[in-house]
This record gives C-alpha cells, sequence and structure tokens, in this order.
DNA sequence: CGGCATCTGTACCGATCGGTACAAACGCCT
DNA sequence: AGGCGTTTGTACCGATCGGTACAGATGCCG
C-alpha cells in the first residue's frame, strides 16, 4: 500500500472544496474525480465506501484541523485572550476572509443533514466549548460565557452566509471585528 | 385558465418546503411532484420553466411575504422601535423558533447561487437596509445603524444554521433575544 | 348536446447519477 | 527476469435525473 494513503490524504482537501461549492448531492463522482485527478477506481480503492464515505473523512479532517488549530488553544493556551485573538485570525484565513462558505454549515442547512447529524453537532458544540472554556478563563461566569460563545459562533456562521449571499466578502471581515469587540471589549 | 393560478399559488408554499428541506439539487422533481400532490403534467404547466422557475418563484413569494410582513414596517412604522420588536417576533413565528431553516440562505451556500444570486443578494440587502432606516429613525447615526442592522442580519442567519446544526432550535430563540438587547438596550 | 381551450396522467427521451466488475498496468520484492 | 499484490482506467449496471410529447380527461361556453 504505497501510493494508497498518500493519495487518500492529497484528495481530501480538494474533496472539501467540492463539497464546499456545490454541496453533498451537488457534488458528482464525475466532478469528484474530474477535480482529484483520480478514475473511478482510485477513488473508490481510496474510500471504497463511496461519496458518503469521502464526505465523512472530509468532515473528520476539518475537525481535526480546528481541534489543533483553534480549539485546543482555547481550551490550554495560557493567555485566553491571546488564544482567542489567534482563533479569530485562524478563522479569517480559513476561510478566506469571507471568500470559501463553511462546508459544516452548508451541509447541516441541507441534504446531508440526516446522514452526518452527529459530525455537524460535534463540530459547532466543541467550538462552543471551547471558546466557552476560553472566556471562563478571561473572567467571565459560566453563563455569561457561555451566552457569549454561542453568539459569537452564530455571528461568525451568519457573517459567511452574508458575505456568500451578498457577494460580499469583506462583511466577514466586518463580522469577525464585532466578535472581537464582543468577546475582548478590553483595549 | 381556471385552477391554474390557483394551482400555481397553492403548490409555491410546499414547494418552499421541499426546497428548504434538500436544497436545490436535492429536490426532484419527482418529489416535488408527489408533495405537491401534482403529476408532472400539471407542475410543468403551472411552471414552464422547469424547477428553477419553481424555485424562482418561491424565493419571489418568500421575497413578497418579508416585504409586506418586515421591510415595509421596518422603513415606514411611525415607531421603529415597535417595527423592530415586530421583525423579531414575525421572524421568530416564520422560521417556526428554529425549527426550519432559511431557503435563501441555504440556497445561498450551495449549488443554486450562482443561478440565483441577484435574488439572495437582494433579499439580503433589503432586509438590512430596512432594518438600517429603522434604526436611523430610532437614533442611531448612519454608520451604527448600518453596521447594527448587518450585525443583526448575520447573528439571525447564523442562529438559524446553529439551531440546525445542533438540532437544538431553543439557540435561534437565545440568537433573538441577543439580537432585540442589541437592537433595543433599553427597558 | 357539441365544440373548444384548459388541464393532467403516462410513456418516453437522452443524460447522468452512484456504484460494481475486472483486466491491464504498475511497483516492488527476491 | 519472474512473480505477486496494489493501483487504476474503462466498460458497464440499474436507477433516477430534468424535461418533452401527447392523448385523453375535464370544465366551461353556446
Amino acid at each position: 500500500m504505497g501510493q494508497g494513503e498518500g493519495a487518500r490524504a492529497a484528495a481530501i482537501p480538494v474533496l472539501a472544496e467540492v463539497f464546499r461549492e456545490r454541496g453533498y448531492e451537488g457534488a458528482s463522482l464525475a466532478l469528484l474525480g474530474a477535480r482529484t485527478g483520480l478514475g473511478k477506481g482510485s477513488l473508490y480503492h481510496a474510500f471504497p465506501g463511496g461519496k458518503a464515505e469521502m464526505a465523512e473523512a472530509v468532515l473528520a479532517a476539518i475537525e481535526a484541523w480546528f481541534e489543533t488549530r483553534i480549539y485546543a488553544p482555547l481550551r490550554e493556551e495560557a493567555d485566553p485572550r491571546a488564544a482567542i485573538t489567534r482563533m479569530l485570525s485562524e478563522t479569517d484565513t480559513y476561510f478566506l476572509s469571507g471568500g470559501r462558505a463553511c462546508l459544516v454549515g452548508a451541509v447541516a442547512l441541507t441534504g446531508g443533514r440526516d446522514r452526518f447529524a452527529a459530525r455537524i453537532a460535534g463540530y459547532f458544540a466543541a467550538w462552543r466549548d471551547a471558546l466557552a472554556a476560553a472566556l471562563r478563563r478571561s473572567g467571565h461566569g459560566p453563563e455569561a460565557a457561555a451566552d457569549l460563545a454561542e453568539e459569537a459562533i452564530a455571528a461568525i456562521q451568519g457573517g459567511l452566509v452574508l458575505a456568500r449571499a451578498l457577494d460580499e466578502p469583506a462583511a466577514f471581515g466586518r463580522t469577525l471585528e464585532r466578535v472581537r469587540f464582543r468577546l475582548i471589549p478590553s483595549p
């Protein structure tokens, strides 16, 4: 199994981009094959479970990325305010300053919801809880922290929807700025 | 043309529900026919343009509903605070307290975006501008009003995404409560 | 009742869907 | 070189996709 694992790993970001652009139902095997440069044979060799396994792998990779780059720092970094600032800049980078939609949110709103409900809920719950933990460590009470965290996650998602709907990526940057102000009112 | 217009009008809310649940690509003609109780013949007689015209009609109906129930009062009602309060309760009702996703947002994130870009952008821009007008009339400066309006619309959209993703409709109610507090800080 | 336009169920179209089968090509070992 | 497991392109599968054609049902007029 030489190239196998490598091909799978290399394919996942490309698959993610296609699912992001077209949704679960809209991403056809023909398109997924063309974009990854893999024929059906290779695709099904790397993902024996077919399209569902591809989407599953993509969601898992996204969750892992957020876990190491955002959730873990929020939970563990010494300075919670620095962790929150980092969360905002990582988020801005990840979503290409509003030019890229949130795949998890898109799947949550449309067809794939039932199929991937657990993973979708986990993604948002983990984000919310990690942010709440950071807010608690920065001095907020448990309820205020949970409320602020939920507001921030919702605002970020809404900012992505709005940026995409208005075709105005800058709306996402403004949203992140407002979130920063709500979460770190100080300086 | 006796039943024709009536059938079309009666079908639109049902079509809307199907598009909402499955997205544009996920809503098949077979399903649309079954749910409306109309055969392909009737469906194509009422909507000669096929699925695209059905989606177009649904989006137009949604826009009209928001225009009369929400945007117009925001723009014209004597008491802007009352109009904002009304906006929030109408929004809560329309989205079934978080149990119903935003079709326009869902289409914006997935496949139908390119096809319906203008209508989607118009929907959100009209909402944002009407809300900004109400905020201006209630004493905010032009920039603050525009900023608050954008934040509120994004928050509402994000609240819908979150409620659906977490399968926790109550998250939408909490979002609306926060929006109310941001928009009408007084009592 | 006859005539006519509006509606609608059904059969069918080519294209594409996700998925499978399988033989040839390939890489790696001794 | 020879052998063997992995990888991959291609042909093919039944199902379903959006859309069309059209004959018959239906309702409304004189």
